[in-house]
DNA sequence: CCTGGCACTCGATCTCAGTGAGTGCCAACT
DNA sequence: AGTTGGCACTCACTGAGATCGAGTGCCAGG
């Protein structure tokens, strides 16, 4: 069948051209690969790929380049799961199992990430919205300030201080406290933020005592359960591997650090995590962005279970190892979702 | 006084240089600046500056630039205080203005003196050290998990949470709650630590109830107090501004891209902050990295009064603008000091 | 001590032919 | 129909001059 051995080509084809990272001809690929065909027929499969836009020249007479429709083929349907080797195995685990807390644990995966596929690494913070409240605290510094302490399922901490104009009794202290662990604890971020709105005596009910302190209290609440910056957090690593891309500089190394620098941009880059176990791979211009249509983005959701929390993944050349970095990137996932259902 | 024209060549080469990043030569160096003397003159001029060090030249009939030691003279004797301009003052308060935490403060300040310079930024988060201990509290979770915070005098939060093995009674707690506040409360850093670590009872008298708990809740504090990350955590940015490295690049950009990722060794690049008013300036081989030998560090203090709390400062090419980089550095680290200090 | 003049150096740029990897096409073979 | 060997063609890349010119060092005269 002859489309089968265009398909083996183009396969070749892609393997060859990122391990050697120069235009790859008819002959180099029937001698590296076994392809049992003369390299005359290769180029007629070539050029039937050329026409169907998954190869092309970057100028006559000289070999094919993948295009990313190429890539995409090659990731969709050429690849096989290739499994990590023992050492990385072993590395993933004696790097991950050291982490003592939540940005510990991000930190070492972003480390871990970029160092097994040479590219940049980015890891989101576990993302706030879909864990649970596991308990509220206030402490009255003074009578006048107030010391908010939430603390969440994925082990998180958020404090804020709130200064009040009038003192705040003992008592008063106690029963908004009280009110605030019953409305909130173990509710998901954002039932206990619906809650907590309802606590807020309306207007014309303001005189009452501690009213004051109810509604600034739970202002500050809920400003740290949809906190922005919690939200957006991410860790990025591995930025010196930029320095592998010589060429094609200005073009390419320059927007990717600076979107490296924007965290909402980056989100967007990983994109929706995809179901746990999926992992999504976005080719060049496939992106959203037009100055990144020379990277591709390899990425997925972890968390526990079908939930997950939140994204990590690698951006780097178009011209990648792409079994190679989809394989990296699943097992850490899954490894770092394995330490956050422990803990 | 022949003396004083030879530096003003000095001066004027390195402003060229910095400018057109091309060697400058004798005819170009009279036309631009206003020195009433022949090219022939400052031929001279620049035979005598090379025997003594300050220049060189890339290859025989080829332009000078400036050594190491010709900057270095640059900056200790030839610039003048270049005030910053009313745009630059606006872009800084308006910046700055709108920080609502220390966190906030520290991103807006690296991304302000990114811009300022077009360099690469670093700000070192505000050293515990010297600040002192505002307020301990502890949370008891449930009888047997602690939450153990500690508030600073820099606004700075830190918290842990503490598990026992046996239950604490609430009487205990209170003990333990007032204590510590004794003995803590007001003092500086180190003096907490040796204060909280006197109150952990000796080996022998263990058996007295709470005993576990002091010993834990100590060990938190003190953790907390000195710990790492806090003192070490710095943030980065104008990280695209590597870009304009153009040439050069292995050798320069993929140390430097390493290092921005090390904290540990970008504190040490840093250095020591000099006093607060003072900025310090390390050009090239001068630092503590042979890979960082063309880079140059702009940093000085900043915070409250004599007792500088952080440093900030950028890192950049020895070739740069070194008067206006280091009126931006100065300028900001003075807008920083004063936004902590009204805090 | 400054200046104009002058010979010299040498990196940068251009041209140009040679090389060779790679292609496309075609006729012959299975 | 699909595969193969042969062959002419294209064109980036390389290296060898040749040329250019910015810049220098030196010297003799002001």
């Amino acid at each position: 069948m002859q489309e089968d051995r265009r398909l083996a080509v183009l396969r070749a084809i892609v393997e060859d051209y990122v391990s050697t990272e120069e235009p790859v001809g008819s002959k180099a690929l029937v001698e590296r690969h076994g392809l049992g065909v003369s390299p005359a027929t290769v180029r007629n499969d070539m050029a039937v790929l050329e026409e169907e836009g998954y190869i092309t020249q970057p100028h006559t007479s000289a070999g094919r380049v993948p295009t990313d429709k190429g890539y995409r083929m090659f990731v969709d349907r050429l690849t096989t799961v290739k499994p990590l080797s023992s050492a990385e195995k072993r590395a993933i685990s004696s790097f991950l199992d050291g982490a003592v807390d939540l940005d510990d644990v991000v930190q070492r995966s972003v480390r871990l990430l970029s160092q097994l596929t040479r590219q940049v690494a980015v890891v989101q913070y576990p993302t706030l919205s879909s864990s649970t409240v596991r308990h509220v605290e206030l402490v009255a510094l003074t009578p006048e300030r107030l010391l908010v302490v939430l603390i969440l399922s994925t082990g998180r901490v958020e404090q804020r201080l709130v200064e009040l104009s009038s003192p705040l009794a003992d008592d008063d202290l106690a029963t908004l406290r009280s009110r605030l662990l019953l409305v909130a604890t173990g509710q998901r971020i954002a039932d206990a933020v619906a809650g907590l709105r309802a606590l807020v005596p309306a207007d014309d009910a303001a005189a009452q005592p501690g009213a004051e302190a109810t509604g600034a209290v739970v202002e500050a609440l809920c400003e740290a359960m949809s906190d922005h910056r919690s939200d957006h957090r991410v860790a990025v690593g591995g930025a010196a591997n930029l320095a592998r891309y010589g060429d094609s500089f200005d073009s390419a190394v320059r927007p990717l650090l600076e979107a490296l620098e924007e965290h909402v941009v980056l989100l967007k880059l990983l994109g929706e995590a995809g179901s746990s176990g999926m992992v999504t791979v976005r080719i060049g211009a496939e992106g959203p962005y037009e100055e990144l249509a020379s990277t591709s983005v390899v990425s997925t959701g972890y968390g526990p279970e079908d939930q997950s929390l939140a994204t990590l993944g690698i951006v780097g050349p178009t011209r990648m190892d792409y079994p190679g970095t989809m394989a990296a990137v699943r097992a850490v996932a899954r490894y770092v979702t394995r330490i956050l259902d422990e803990a």
